[in-house]
DNA sequence: CTCGGTTCTTGTCGACAGGACCCTAACCAT
DNA sequence: ATGGTTAGGGTCCTGTCGACAAGAACCGAG
């Protein structure tokens, strides 16, 4: 019984994965993702929490979700082991030190191991697909995309998240009529943030309200630059 | 390791879970969930498969799809034991024959395990819970309604099941028109029913395109009933 | 055989949400 | 001041969803 964490965040505008290079064998050198065996006295979350900590000094607190089981006989070369899959959601990953059992801890971009030009030990790479694929259906009925930015954002930061994760261009008025009304979901704080490099208007800062909780509807938009007025 | 499965079913209108009543300690003639240890040579979801079998003579073929892993220390008095729950939708329940490890096996209302007034052995309850709370979500973006029916079905039918799950009154019109121009979602027979007992237009007869898979539209109807035109 | 009763099916209408697009507001650099 | 850039607000259009009315197809009773 172990569990394993896949850890994403936003770096570049692009979503990352945390991963760890092997230090033992099997598959030692190969990169995978933390985790480690569950002790007797303590639930799946205390488990995922403390390996994500003790291997990359991470420390995920309450973003932890659970997401999927993989039993499958031959996915461990050792023994036959069950492990549980876990997600975990991080605005800033802070210091990543590689813990006893890593030889060493970084952050990759998930298209990598989407697209196949990575692959991991294990089954991981099946485990890091299906937590992207979570991500992005729980994206649209929670309130998770916050959880990716710092504790207060603008809207643009906020945006950026979603058209990352889905791969899609969003318009921004009607984005912030889809985020903003909507609840509490996220509060502004009055305050700007200073432009950026490129100037442009100073954006409100918001921070978020009830995260990664029910609730709030942002759909996908198709694409973004047609408008066929059949104008023959 | 092991898997327990949550069986559901329609029967009189209501959501049934299949329960079977304990014939070993702990928690000895209690009502719980069919499930066992998982053997080394086989997958989960084979275990699932096999367990359900042997507990109930119940054959779930290809609608086992896994919903959450349970390990709290403590769920299983005899030793720290992470469970994997499972969930199946069944038609027709057909014949049950409680296995050699259960005293009996039978079909009760799932209100009974939702409001407390029934308690199951271990951490069922919960289990039972989630698995509900599952097929809720999963009725929204699945076909999954029509593994509830038989092979073939009327839309009338095929209502009840969202109108029992959900427990809201839809609209049999636009209930019409969210399932049955959408793709090949369900498929028209051609042929029609017999009308009930209290008489009535004869239904077309309907059987399941891609059952369970990705799409389909049906969304709540918040209640029936109400139409406030503000005539002061 | 006609007449209600019941159920299935089609049609219509209004409310609302979502997408595309334009325009103004506020900042920076030159 | 002027242009470039980004944030935020407004408008129009269209598709969808809920409510409801009306027609179609069966039954049983008188």
């Amino acid at each position: 019984m172990t569990v394993d964490i896949v850890i994403l965040t936003m770096s570049e505008g692009r979503l990352h994965v945390l991963l760890i290079r092997r230090g033992e064998a099997p598959y030692q050198g190969m990169w995978a993702i933390p985790g480690g065996f569950k002790r007797p006295t303590e639930t799946l979350d205390e488990a995922a929490k403390r390996e994500l900590s003790e291997e990359t000094g991470v420390d995920a607190a309450s973003l932890l979700t659970q997401f999927g089981a993989y039993g499958d006989p031959g996915r461990d070369p050792r023994m036959n082991v069950v492990t549980i899959g876990y997600l975990a959601v991080l605005r800033d990953v802070g210091a990543i030190v590689a813990g006893t059992d890593a030889a060493a801890a970084s952050l990759v971009p998930a298209a990598d191991v989407l697209n196949g030009s990575l692959d991991l030990a294990f089954d991981h790479s099946w485990i890091v697909r299906d937590a992207i694929e979570r991500v992005r259906a729980e994206l649209e009925v929670t309130g998770i995309a916050t959880a990716f930015v710092g504790s207060t954002f603008t809207l643009a930061e906020l945006r950026a998240v979603y058209e990352a994760i889905w791969g899609v261009q969003l318009d921004a008025a009607n984005f912030r009529r889809s985020v903003v009304p909507e609840g509490d979901w996220v509060i502004p704080t009055g305050r700007r943030s200073r432009p950026g490099p490129s100037g442009g208007r100073p954006a409100e800062l918001y921070r978020a309200g009830r995260a990664w909780q029910a609730g709030g509807p942002i759909h996908r938009q198709p694409r973004a630059g047609q408008k066929e007025p059949a104008t023959s």
